[in-house]
DNA sequence: CTAATTTAATTAGAGCACTAACCATTAGAG
DNA sequence: CTCTAATGGTTAGTGCTCTAATTAAATTAG
Protein backbone atom coordinates (compact mmCIF):
# COMPACT_ATOMS: atom_id res chain seq x y z
CA UNK A 1 0.00 0.00 0.00
CA UNK A 2 2.97 2.54 0.60
CA UNK A 3 3.21 5.06 -1.83
CA UNK A 4 7.25 5.25 -0.54
CA UNK A 5 7.35 1.51 -2.10
CA UNK A 6 6.04 2.58 -5.61
CA UNK A 7 8.48 5.62 -5.55
CA UNK A 8 11.50 3.63 -5.03
CA UNK A 9 10.24 1.56 -7.49
CA UNK A 10 10.02 4.13 -9.88
CA UNK A 11 13.79 5.95 -8.90
CA UNK A 12 15.49 2.52 -8.82
CA UNK A 13 14.88 1.88 -12.32
CA UNK A 14 14.63 5.52 -13.94
CA UNK A 15 17.93 6.19 -12.12
CA UNK A 16 19.49 2.95 -13.05
CA UNK A 17 18.64 3.59 -17.17
CA UNK A 18 19.74 7.53 -16.81
CA UNK A 19 22.77 6.19 -15.59
CA UNK A 20 23.82 3.79 -18.21
CA UNK A 21 22.81 6.80 -20.75
CA UNK A 22 24.87 8.73 -19.17
CA UNK A 23 27.62 6.58 -19.49
CA UNK A 24 27.03 5.28 -22.87
CA UNK A 25 27.02 8.82 -24.16
CA UNK A 26 30.53 9.55 -22.38
CA UNK A 27 32.07 6.61 -23.83
CA UNK A 28 30.56 6.80 -27.16
CA UNK A 29 33.98 8.39 -28.90
CA UNK A 30 35.34 5.18 -27.52
CA UNK A 31 32.94 2.82 -29.37
CA UNK A 32 32.08 1.20 -26.37
CA UNK A 33 28.92 0.98 -23.81
CA UNK A 34 28.78 0.58 -20.37
CA UNK A 35 28.38 -3.28 -20.92
CA UNK A 36 31.10 -3.41 -23.03
CA UNK A 37 33.37 -1.98 -20.55
CA UNK A 38 31.99 -3.19 -17.47
CA UNK A 39 32.97 -6.95 -19.43
CA UNK A 40 36.38 -5.93 -20.09
CA UNK A 41 36.98 -4.69 -16.70
CA UNK A 42 36.10 -7.69 -15.17
CA UNK A 43 38.02 -9.33 -17.62
CA UNK A 44 40.98 -7.10 -16.69
CA UNK A 45 41.18 -7.19 -13.04
CA UNK A 46 41.43 -10.90 -12.66
CA UNK A 47 43.82 -12.73 -11.09
CA UNK A 48 43.76 -15.35 -13.92
CA UNK A 49 42.31 -15.70 -17.52
CA UNK A 50 38.73 -16.13 -16.80
CA UNK A 51 36.39 -18.72 -18.58
CA UNK A 52 32.98 -17.04 -20.15
CA UNK A 53 31.02 -18.87 -17.43
CA UNK A 54 33.03 -17.37 -14.77
CA UNK A 55 32.52 -13.83 -16.36
CA UNK A 56 29.02 -14.01 -17.16
CA UNK A 57 28.74 -14.92 -13.03
CA UNK A 58 30.79 -12.16 -12.24
CA UNK A 59 28.50 -9.78 -13.93
CA UNK A 60 25.53 -11.68 -13.09
CA UNK A 61 24.39 -12.23 -16.33
CA UNK A 62 23.10 -15.19 -18.19
CA UNK A 63 25.77 -17.84 -20.31
CA UNK A 64 23.97 -16.78 -23.47
CA UNK A 65 24.01 -13.14 -23.02
CA UNK A 66 27.91 -13.34 -22.45
CA UNK A 67 28.29 -15.54 -25.70
CA UNK A 68 26.90 -12.58 -27.15
CA UNK A 69 29.02 -9.78 -25.62
CA UNK A 70 32.19 -11.86 -26.22
CA UNK A 71 31.65 -12.19 -30.41
CA UNK A 72 31.09 -8.56 -30.19
CA UNK A 73 34.35 -8.02 -28.45
CA UNK A 74 36.18 -10.23 -30.39
CA UNK A 75 34.53 -8.57 -33.27
CA UNK A 76 35.95 -5.42 -32.36
CA UNK A 77 39.39 -7.01 -31.66
CA UNK A 78 39.53 -6.10 -28.02
CA UNK A 79 39.31 -9.97 -26.64
CA UNK A 80 40.16 -13.49 -27.98
CA UNK A 81 38.44 -16.61 -27.14
CA UNK A 82 41.62 -19.16 -25.94
CA UNK A 83 40.54 -22.65 -25.69
CA UNK A 84 41.60 -24.30 -22.16
CA UNK A 85 43.89 -27.01 -22.19
CA UNK A 86 42.82 -29.14 -19.26
CA UNK A 87 39.20 -28.87 -19.83
CA UNK A 88 37.91 -29.25 -23.75
CA UNK A 89 34.52 -27.46 -22.73
CA UNK A 90 36.29 -24.21 -21.35
CA UNK A 91 37.27 -20.92 -23.63
CA UNK A 92 39.25 -18.78 -21.47
CA UNK A 93 38.56 -14.58 -22.89
CA UNK A 94 42.11 -12.90 -23.14
CA UNK A 95 41.78 -8.74 -23.16
CA UNK A 96 44.08 -8.16 -26.57
CA UNK A 97 46.35 -5.01 -26.78
CA UNK A 98 43.96 -3.29 -28.03
CA UNK A 99 41.50 -4.57 -25.13
CA UNK A 100 44.28 -3.31 -22.43
CA UNK A 101 44.89 0.16 -24.66
CA UNK A 102 41.25 0.80 -24.08
CA UNK A 103 41.03 -0.18 -20.56
CA UNK A 104 43.06 1.77 -19.66
CA UNK A 105 41.20 4.98 -21.39
CA UNK A 106 38.05 4.02 -20.27
CA UNK A 107 39.14 3.07 -16.80
CA UNK A 108 39.70 6.77 -16.05
CA UNK A 109 37.09 7.88 -17.76
CA UNK A 110 34.39 5.85 -15.63
CA UNK A 111 35.82 7.01 -12.45
CA UNK A 112 35.71 10.56 -13.32
CA UNK A 113 32.20 10.36 -14.33
CA UNK A 114 31.35 8.43 -11.31
CA UNK A 115 32.66 11.18 -9.44
CA UNK A 116 31.56 14.26 -11.32
CA UNK A 117 27.92 12.65 -11.20
CA UNK A 118 28.10 11.80 -7.21
CA UNK A 119 30.03 14.70 -6.50
CA UNK A 120 27.11 16.28 -4.27
CA UNK A 121 26.15 13.11 -2.92
CA UNK A 122 26.41 12.90 0.65
CA UNK A 123 28.70 9.99 1.59
CA UNK A 124 26.60 8.49 4.98
CA UNK A 125 23.66 8.83 2.79
CA UNK A 126 25.44 6.94 -0.20
CA UNK A 127 26.47 4.18 2.13
CA UNK A 128 23.03 3.55 3.12
CA UNK A 129 21.73 3.43 -0.15
CA UNK A 130 24.21 1.46 -1.04
CA UNK A 131 23.77 -1.35 1.51
CA UNK A 132 20.09 -0.84 0.97
CA UNK A 133 20.41 -1.63 -2.81
CA UNK A 134 22.57 -4.74 -1.85
CA UNK A 135 20.60 -6.41 0.78
CA UNK A 136 17.82 -5.69 -1.47
CA UNK A 137 19.33 -7.85 -4.45
CA UNK A 138 20.26 -10.62 -2.11
CA UNK A 139 17.08 -10.94 -1.02
CA UNK A 140 15.63 -10.80 -4.57
CA UNK A 141 18.33 -13.39 -5.94
CA UNK A 142 17.24 -15.61 -3.00
CA UNK A 143 15.26 -18.16 -4.19
CA UNK A 144 12.99 -19.76 -1.65
CA UNK B 1 38.66 7.57 -6.14
CA UNK B 2 36.07 6.40 -3.82
CA UNK B 3 35.74 2.75 -3.76
CA UNK B 4 31.84 3.18 -2.14
CA UNK B 5 31.42 5.40 -5.23
CA UNK B 6 31.90 2.01 -7.33
CA UNK B 7 30.03 -0.28 -5.03
CA UNK B 8 27.24 2.10 -5.80
CA UNK B 9 26.81 2.24 -9.24
CA UNK B 10 27.60 -1.86 -9.22
CA UNK B 11 24.53 -2.06 -6.75
CA UNK B 12 22.74 0.45 -8.60
CA UNK B 13 22.88 -1.75 -12.14
CA UNK B 14 22.32 -5.28 -10.31
CA UNK B 15 19.62 -4.52 -7.95
CA UNK B 16 17.33 -2.57 -10.78
CA UNK B 17 17.99 -6.00 -13.23
CA UNK B 18 17.45 -8.57 -10.67
CA UNK B 19 14.26 -6.47 -9.63
CA UNK B 20 12.65 -6.17 -13.42
CA UNK B 21 13.87 -10.14 -13.22
CA UNK B 22 11.52 -10.39 -10.32
CA UNK B 23 8.99 -8.62 -11.62
CA UNK B 24 8.69 -10.48 -15.07
CA UNK B 25 9.27 -14.06 -13.73
CA UNK B 26 6.40 -13.31 -11.43
CA UNK B 27 3.91 -11.29 -14.31
CA UNK B 28 5.07 -14.30 -16.78
CA UNK B 29 1.64 -16.35 -16.58
CA UNK B 30 0.09 -13.53 -17.53
CA UNK B 31 1.87 -12.68 -20.35
CA UNK B 32 3.21 -9.01 -19.55
CA UNK B 33 6.41 -8.06 -18.50
CA UNK B 34 7.12 -4.99 -16.11
CA UNK B 35 7.78 -2.77 -19.24
CA UNK B 36 4.34 -3.14 -21.02
CA UNK B 37 2.60 -3.43 -17.54
CA UNK B 38 4.14 -0.09 -16.39
CA UNK B 39 3.17 1.52 -19.77
CA UNK B 40 -0.33 0.42 -19.10
CA UNK B 41 -0.20 1.43 -15.70
CA UNK B 42 0.72 4.71 -17.04
CA UNK B 43 -2.00 5.18 -19.27
CA UNK B 44 -4.72 3.68 -17.01
CA UNK B 45 -3.63 6.27 -14.32
CA UNK B 46 -3.82 9.26 -16.65
CA UNK B 47 -6.47 11.73 -16.34
CA UNK B 48 -7.04 12.13 -19.81
CA UNK B 49 -6.13 9.97 -23.16
CA UNK B 50 -2.23 10.26 -23.64
CA UNK B 51 -0.29 10.09 -26.83
CA UNK B 52 2.34 8.01 -27.27
CA UNK B 53 5.04 11.34 -26.80
CA UNK B 54 3.53 11.73 -23.45
CA UNK B 55 3.42 8.56 -22.63
CA UNK B 56 6.96 8.24 -23.44
CA UNK B 57 7.42 11.37 -21.27
CA UNK B 58 6.51 9.85 -18.24
CA UNK B 59 8.45 6.38 -18.64
CA UNK B 60 11.29 8.76 -19.44
CA UNK B 61 11.57 6.10 -23.04
CA UNK B 62 12.29 7.39 -26.39
CA UNK B 63 9.77 7.94 -28.54
CA UNK B 64 10.48 5.49 -31.23
CA UNK B 65 10.61 3.01 -27.90
CA UNK B 66 7.31 3.60 -27.38
CA UNK B 67 6.04 2.92 -30.95
CA UNK B 68 7.60 -0.11 -30.94
CA UNK B 69 6.10 -0.79 -27.24
CA UNK B 70 2.31 0.01 -28.43
CA UNK B 71 2.96 -1.99 -31.74
CA UNK B 72 3.59 -5.15 -29.28
CA UNK B 73 0.28 -4.17 -27.02
CA UNK B 74 -2.12 -3.22 -30.22
CA UNK B 75 -1.28 -6.69 -31.07
CA UNK B 76 -1.59 -7.96 -28.08
CA UNK B 77 -5.11 -6.69 -28.17
CA UNK B 78 -4.42 -4.94 -24.48
CA UNK B 79 -4.78 -0.93 -26.27
CA UNK B 80 -5.39 0.94 -29.61
CA UNK B 81 -4.40 4.03 -31.63
CA UNK B 82 -6.55 6.32 -31.50
CA UNK B 83 -6.14 9.48 -34.05
CA UNK B 84 -6.32 12.59 -32.30
CA UNK B 85 -8.86 14.95 -33.69
CA UNK B 86 -7.88 18.33 -32.90
CA UNK B 87 -3.89 17.29 -34.22
CA UNK B 88 -3.66 15.31 -37.16
CA UNK B 89 -0.04 14.12 -35.68
CA UNK B 90 -0.88 12.77 -32.63
CA UNK B 91 -2.26 9.43 -31.92
CA UNK B 92 -3.69 8.72 -28.47
CA UNK B 93 -3.32 5.11 -26.42
CA UNK B 94 -6.56 3.92 -25.23
CA UNK B 95 -7.02 0.38 -23.60
CA UNK B 96 -9.36 -1.90 -24.46
CA UNK B 97 -11.55 -3.49 -22.12
CA UNK B 98 -9.19 -6.46 -22.08
CA UNK B 99 -5.98 -3.49 -21.47
CA UNK B 100 -8.67 -2.83 -18.09
CA UNK B 101 -9.06 -6.19 -17.10
CA UNK B 102 -5.19 -7.10 -16.93
CA UNK B 103 -4.55 -3.56 -15.24
CA UNK B 104 -6.39 -4.15 -12.68
CA UNK B 105 -4.87 -7.99 -11.99
CA UNK B 106 -1.75 -6.81 -12.36
CA UNK B 107 -1.61 -3.66 -10.28
CA UNK B 108 -2.52 -5.82 -7.32
CA UNK B 109 0.23 -8.27 -8.35
CA UNK B 110 2.80 -5.53 -8.32
CA UNK B 111 2.06 -3.93 -5.66
CA UNK B 112 2.12 -7.38 -3.20
CA UNK B 113 5.47 -8.22 -4.96
CA UNK B 114 6.54 -4.89 -4.14
CA UNK B 115 5.32 -5.39 -0.61
CA UNK B 116 6.77 -8.92 -0.42
CA UNK B 117 10.46 -7.55 -1.82
CA UNK B 118 10.60 -4.80 0.78
CA UNK B 119 9.16 -6.37 3.70
CA UNK B 120 12.44 -6.25 5.92
CA UNK B 121 13.18 -2.94 5.04
CA UNK B 122 13.50 -0.32 7.37
CA UNK B 123 11.32 2.74 6.27
CA UNK B 124 13.77 5.79 6.83
CA UNK B 125 16.44 4.18 4.91
CA UNK B 126 13.71 3.35 2.14
CA UNK B 127 13.26 7.09 2.17
CA UNK B 128 17.04 8.32 2.20
CA UNK B 129 17.61 5.93 -0.75
CA UNK B 130 14.76 7.07 -2.64
CA UNK B 131 15.40 11.03 -2.51
CA UNK B 132 19.04 10.39 -3.10
CA UNK B 133 18.18 8.07 -6.08
CA UNK B 134 15.77 10.80 -7.53
CA UNK B 135 18.04 13.58 -7.12
CA UNK B 136 20.97 11.75 -8.76
CA UNK B 137 18.43 11.23 -11.69
CA UNK B 138 17.39 14.80 -12.07
CA UNK B 139 21.64 15.82 -11.95
CA UNK B 140 21.75 13.02 -14.83
CA UNK B 141 18.91 14.39 -16.50
CA UNK B 142 20.39 17.89 -16.43
CA UNK B 143 21.88 18.63 -19.74
CA UNK B 144 24.51 21.12 -18.61
C1' DC C 1 1.35 34.63 -46.43
C1' DT C 2 5.50 32.06 -47.11
C1' DA C 3 9.54 29.94 -45.39
C1' DA C 4 11.88 27.94 -41.62
C1' DT C 5 11.54 25.44 -37.43
C1' DT C 6 9.58 22.30 -34.25
C1' DT C 7 6.82 18.36 -32.99
C1' DA C 8 4.59 13.45 -33.42
C1' DA C 9 5.08 9.30 -35.22
C1' DT C 10 7.52 6.04 -37.85
C1' DT C 11 11.28 2.93 -39.82
C1' DA C 12 15.80 0.78 -39.86
C1' DG C 13 19.62 -0.96 -37.56
C1' DA C 14 22.05 -2.03 -33.49
C1' DG C 15 23.20 -3.40 -28.44
C1' DC C 16 22.13 -6.04 -24.49
C1' DA C 17 19.27 -8.84 -21.83
C1' DC C 18 16.31 -13.11 -21.34
C1' DT C 19 14.54 -18.26 -22.01
C1' DA C 20 14.57 -22.66 -24.25
C1' DA C 21 16.75 -26.17 -26.60
C1' DC C 22 20.98 -28.45 -27.99
C1' DC C 23 25.85 -30.55 -28.21
C1' DA C 24 30.15 -31.82 -26.28
C1' DT C 25 32.59 -32.79 -22.38
C1' DT C 26 33.45 -33.65 -17.62
C1' DA C 27 32.30 -35.27 -13.01
C1' DG C 28 29.81 -38.26 -9.96
C1' DA C 29 26.92 -42.44 -8.48
C1' DG C 30 26.26 -47.05 -8.59
C1' DC D 1 33.80 -48.90 -15.34
C1' DT D 2 29.48 -47.39 -17.05
C1' DC D 3 25.53 -44.72 -16.89
C1' DT D 4 23.68 -40.52 -15.43
C1' DA D 5 24.18 -35.57 -13.85
C1' DA D 6 25.94 -31.39 -14.32
C1' DT D 7 28.65 -27.89 -16.73
C1' DG D 8 30.41 -24.79 -20.61
C1' DG D 9 29.35 -23.01 -24.71
C1' DT D 10 26.31 -22.26 -28.58
C1' DT D 11 22.11 -21.11 -31.49
C1' DA D 12 17.46 -19.38 -32.16
C1' DG D 13 13.93 -16.46 -31.00
C1' DT D 14 12.05 -12.53 -28.40
C1' DG D 15 11.70 -8.10 -25.62
C1' DC D 16 13.15 -3.48 -24.60
C1' DT D 17 16.12 0.08 -25.30
C1' DC D 18 18.89 3.37 -28.01
C1' DT D 19 20.34 6.63 -32.16
C1' DA D 20 19.73 8.40 -36.73
C1' DA D 21 16.98 9.39 -40.51
C1' DT D 22 12.29 10.10 -42.69
C1' DT D 23 7.53 11.87 -43.28
C1' DA D 24 3.66 14.59 -42.18
C1' DA D 25 1.64 18.19 -39.72
C1' DA D 26 1.57 22.29 -36.89
C1' DT D 27 3.78 26.44 -35.23
C1' DT D 28 6.71 30.42 -35.51
C1' DA D 29 9.45 34.13 -37.83
C1' DG D 30 9.98 37.45 -41.17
Amino acid sequence: MSDLDERFTAALHNTSRAWRQAVDRRLKYLGVSQASWLTIATAAKARWPLSQSELADRLAVEGATMVAMVDRLVKAGLVIREPSATDRRVKRVILTKAGHRLHDIVKTEAAALRTQLLAGIDQQKLLVATELLEGLQSIIDTPE
